[in-house]
DNA sequence: CCCAATTTGTTCGTATGTATA
DNA sequence: TTATACATACGAACAAATTGG
């Protein structure tokens, strides 16, 4: 039998954080198919069953992904995934759309308290701050400002965000191991600082939609956060509840 | 073997059908247990490992409720579930409280082109509007416009509503076999009308948080549509992503 | 306090179906 | 066609929680 640590509680969950520890020690990448459950099975010297229920976790956590005569695969964060799984912007006739993301902003930082609150590190430690606008037809309608500590994110360039081919998520897992599994956020209206009203071509004083987000990776580790904000005089913040 | 409705698909799935049509029809009431796995696996005709399936499923829509040793029970709306499953309320420090709720607000009005649509009903379609007064800490912070339709919604009475003793989704459940299942929400910055800043004792001008969201029963069937203003001074609208 | 009955939770093992390469 | 992988369904045994006597 594979190595676990061996804490209480039923088989099935033993072998899913077995499994999440292997994942985030990129046994397996993104993409890529994790062994077969007959193959679980007997690593780990169960039923078949128990494998399954344990998948089953995952799969419900949005960290694995099953496809029936193909395999088990390791999720990534494509355009989909971004467009549907978490909040989303739609033009407020409902009409959905991939937003144009560009890269407006980079610079060296210390983090401040916010930040470092949500990163659980401290104030001053070094960090990235990156800016993105993200325009829809054309139009900006959304800034945001992306704070990614040093300890978790070294030697991060202004260059590799702006060649990346897909999601800033994706840069995350192929670039540093760093699987975003969860965001927890903070919605508030409010008024877009100076810079940032410019940005959206905001008549002064005119209200933005503020979100503070924070995304976690396997075990609840913060590793980014993120101030948006958005123009929504004709775009919606939307969201599902109950899944 | 009970009766379904014999689609496609796994039996597990047809069962799972099954049992959401007799909770629809009312065969049992929020709360209330519904037969047991060996019971129904009696009826149904099959495995219990096949009505285990099917439960699963309900359990993790959020429909059904298991509790080992006692039964699964039909889920009900109390406070507890409003506060962690739904979006909803809290202070800036993280601060967590229940909020007051209390009816400002109860007139009869014809449905507009917005709530009719959201309600998959037709414009000037008889509706009941109320108007709820959410404070915190003795001040008010939120206020909800809520559309109500004749259709779902017979005889609603302004003594009906300012004495329920629960949240107006139990009274949904309790007085109209209306359970509330998912909600989906636009979320946008805007200002308030007149009256709702005076009530939020909010300076002119000020923005609030906007919430546009309809509450939908089995089957994906809209009962209800909701504007919510928030002031998002001291309070944020919270709510978690993935799962 | 303990016992017995009931109900869900976990685990085992097997057989067969369906999708993919 | 064949082999592989996940999906469905069956059945059984025991564990753990709850309830009522």
């Amino acid at each position: 039998m594979a190595s676990m640590t061996s804490m209480d509680g039923p088989v099935y969950r033993e072998i899913a954080r077995s499994i999440t520890q292997r994942l985030e020690l990129g046994a397996w990448k993104p993409g890529e198919a994790i062994p077969s459950e007959t193959r679980l099975k007997e690593e780990f010297g169960v039923a078949i069953g128990t494998v399954r229920k344990a998948v089953d976790e995952l799969v419900a956590q949005g960290i694995l992904l099953r496809q029936q005569g193909r395999g088990t695969f390791v999720a990534t964060h494509n355009r989909e995934r971004q467009l549907f799984r978490y909040f989303h912007i739609e033009r407020q006739d409902g009409y959905k759309e991939y937003p144009e993301v560009k890269l407006t902003g980079f610079e060296r930082i210390r983090l401040g308290r916010e930040a470092a609150d949500k990163l659980a590190l401290h104030e001053g430690d070094r960090a990235v701050r990156l800016r993105n606008t993200l325009s829809l037809e054309g139009r900006a309608m959304m800034i945001e400002d992306i704070t990614l500590p040093e300890a978790l994110f070294p030697r991060m360039t202004e260059k590799k965000l702006r060649e990346r081919p897909n999601t800033l998520y994706k840069l995350y897992q192929d670039d540093y191991r760093i699987s975003v599994v969860r965001t927890a956020q903070r919605l508030s209206a409010g008024v877009a600082p100076r810079d940032v009203a410019r940005l959206l071509d905001l008549p002064a004083g005119l209200p933005v939609l503020v979100i503070r987000r924070v995304a976690y990776a396997y075990h609840d580790k913060p590793v980014e956060f993120r101030v948006s904000y958005v123009d929504t005089r004709a775009h919606d913040y939307v969201g599902d509840t109950h899944r």
